[in-house]
RNA sequence: GCCUCCAUAGCUCAGCUGGAUAGAGCAACGGUUUUCUAAACCGUGGGUCACAGGUUCGAAUCCUGUUGGGGGUACCA
């Protein structure tokens, strides 16, 4: 039990002691003493105020003295206004770095038999990833992270969007502008090079709709009767009417996207367990339709389509199903997250998708609920803001967008510019530097990214670089490895035994009272959803360490049980560093 | 029109289910290295928490309204 827990725990009857009064533990408030106080724990006690009918001072002073009565680790408090600051004894705090800081297992929860699916990335294949792809992937990545770490099985899903006309088009232009153009002959990376495709059919559509705008044609009408859109609509039909010329060209195509993706997933360190392909599961929902029309959920209307009425839930009809009998694209979610479900049975099923689909996963789920799906209530949408240029929203057709691969090799390269500036490499082999600027590069950018709450929007101005110093990645990374810098140099032997040997210094305090907190971080940052949390507390605990680095001597300390406890300490705080980057999917360095 | 999200220092952001004098980083200015990595540390300046009401012992936080911005409201995905 957590000293917290115990004093929650003392409270009631404190309360009940003193005021014979009623009081549940979730009707207090703990929280932890601000910096210019003393103490490390504070109870709120305007609420008890109400029950012992005595000033917030005079109370303050009655639960206090109780407490420190009944718990042995409290040995003393001061009361200010309605604050009641415990201060808990050094002695404990010690201990705890010995008995739980240190245990390789820390902040990390027993197995508790959950199985999470984390459904995140899912790119079409007629573009390269941008910048909004990388927001996406790393909190999808970290998210997972987070809940395994929290005992969840985690299966961390792909649903890649390989169909559609937007494939045709990139398809199409390749056909006719190409000249056989391959990644092999060109050097493109594969994606980049079906993307540039991609490009050039919006370039060429617009023509032909200027022309026929020019022979007297409206906008609607040249949109729909450009050449290319109806060859593009020609080739999505052959392509499901099996037509093997097309299907050939797919996949050829799709193959040189994949080893595109393949490249950057591996640059970003994400992964997945399991590839949905739209592909395979565009007819899916098609029962579910079935289903919903024999239960009442859904009706048909005279055209033959099908619908569902939800405006008594505030929201309005949704399609379901076309008069002709073809999908939509939430028929194909409902079949998806069925086949998710009957692939593996999870308690909750997280999508990473961004915020503009907040209205279509409200309706889904909703759908799915009303169909009695009893899995229904572990959904939920983990939607995130855009990230917005200076100029405004990334297109990819209009190319405006900072590309995933070119962004990861700038930040590359100035974490190389960087270190060399600061002359930290020597004695570093090729290969060693090669994979410090990767992960300083790597951990400026996914902390940059993952340190904003993610529903907010993020503005990313490519004319401003990614700091390298203050509230940063590689700020948590140099802490890092100042203190692998410093055990090397002690030859720290964690087996020795640690013993308390008198007062702690308050930087000393402090460091231990913030890893206390590391585990309910993780354990929030699972229940938020919100790798922000983790980046937040790893922040706070670096600046801690930092300061205690500069004001305390570690290797000069005269005394031996405190060389060796403030070593201790260090090694846990670099231990919980490392952990709590590896939750974002930052690597930590031993020496920068 | 309706729905939804957002608004905190010059800039980028923290601020947990309401709690003490609203915090960081960047930028600006000043200081710290014969001592364990200066990608660090210390200090100074900088705020009507968009605005107006309300709820209460107490509101940046909860409620209502207003303003400004994003997104949605597609037989696109």
């Amino acid at each position: 039990m957590t000293l917290e827990a115990q004093i929650l725990a003392a409270l009631p009857k404190a309360v009940s002691s003193l005021y014979q009064a009623e009081m549940a533990e979730n009707q207090f408030n703990l929280q932890e003493t601000r910096k210019e106080f003393e103490g490390q724990i504070t109870v709120v006690t305007f609420p008890i105020t109400r029950v012992s009918k005595k000033s917030p001072e005079q109370t303050g002073e009655e639960i206090g003295a109780y407490l420190q009565e009944h718990i042995p680790e409290i040995v003393g408090f001061n009361v200010i206004k309605g604050f009641l600051n415990l201060c808990i004894s050094d002695e404990y705090w010690f201990n705890q770095l010995k008995s739980a800081y240190l245990n390789p297992n820390f902040g990390k929860a027993q197995a508790n038999g959950r199985k999470v699916m984390v459904e995140y990335s899912s790119p079409n294949t007629n573009k390269p990833l941008h910048l909004g792809h990388i927001r996406n992937n790393l909190l999808g990545f970290s998210v997972a992270e987070i809940l395994a770490a929290n005992g969840n099985e985690v299966i961390k899903a792909n649903l890649v969007n390989d169909r559609g006309i937007h494939i045709c088009k990139s398809m199409l232009a390749w056909q006719k502008f190409g000249n056989g153009e391959t990644p092999e002959a060109s050097g493109l990376k594969g994606d980049h090079l079906v993307g540039k495709y991609y490009v050039i059919f919006d370039k060429e559509y617009k023509k032909q709709q200027d022309l026929l705008k020019a022979e007297g044609q409206t906008e609607d009408e040249a949109k729909k009767n450009a050449p290319l859109i109806l060859e593009a609509q020609e080739m999505l039909q052959a392509w499901e009417a099996g037509d093997t010329d097309v299907i050939d060209l797919w996949k050829k195509m799709n193959g040189w996207v994949y080893a595109g993706f393949e490249q950057t997933y591996a640059k970003l360190g994400v992964d997945f367990k399991k590839f949905y392909y739209e592909s395979d599961t565009y007819l899916l929902g098609k029962d579910i339709i079935e289903e919903g029309l024999s239960k009442g959920v859904f009706f048909k209307k005279p055209d033959g389509s099908v619908w569902i009425d939800l405006t008594a839930d505030g929201l309005d009809e949704k399609l379901v199903l076309r008069a002709d009998g073809t999908s939509v694209y939430i028929t194909q979610d409902l079949g998806t997250a069925q086949l998710k479900y009957d692939d593996f049975g999870m308690d909750e099923s997280i999508y990473v998708v961004g915020n503009e689909q907040d209205y279509h996963f409200k309706v889904l789920f909703l759908i799915l609920e009303k169909l009695g799906k009893s899995w229904a209530k572990g959904l939920y949408h983990l939607s995130y803001g855009m990230v917005d240029l200076p100029s405004g929203k990334m297109k990819s057709r209009e190319g405006t967008v900072v590309d995933a691969d070119d962004l990861i090799d700038e930040m590359v390269a100035t974490a190389k510019q960087r270190t060399e500036e600061l002359g930290k490499v020597d004695g570093f082999s090729e290969e060693e530097k090669t994979k410090l600027y990767q992960m300083i590069g790597m951990g400026a950018l996914k902390y940059f990214l993952l340190k904003v709450e993610p529903k907010k929007r993020l503005l990313f101005d490519p004319n401003e670089s990614i700091d390298f110093q203050g509230n940063t990645g590689p700020f948590i990374q140099y802490t890092h490895a100042r203190i692998c810098s410093v055990l090397s140099k002690a030859a720290y032997n964690e087996q020795t035994e640690l013993q308390y040997s008198g007062n702690l210094a308050d930087t000393e305090r402090d460091l231990l009272v913030s890893l206390a907190n590391y585990p309910a971080v993780v354990e929030n940052a699972a229940q938020e959803h919100s790798p922000a949390l983790i980046a937040n507390y790893v922040y706070e605990l670096a600046k801690l360490y930092n300061k205690f680095y500069h004001e305390e001597p570690i290797l000069k300390s005269e005394d031996t049980l405190v060389k060796h406890f403030r070593l201790s300490l260090s090694a846990a705080t670099a231990a919980v560093l490392k952990k709590g980057m590896g939750l974002l999917g930052i690597q930590v360095p031993e020496r920068m």
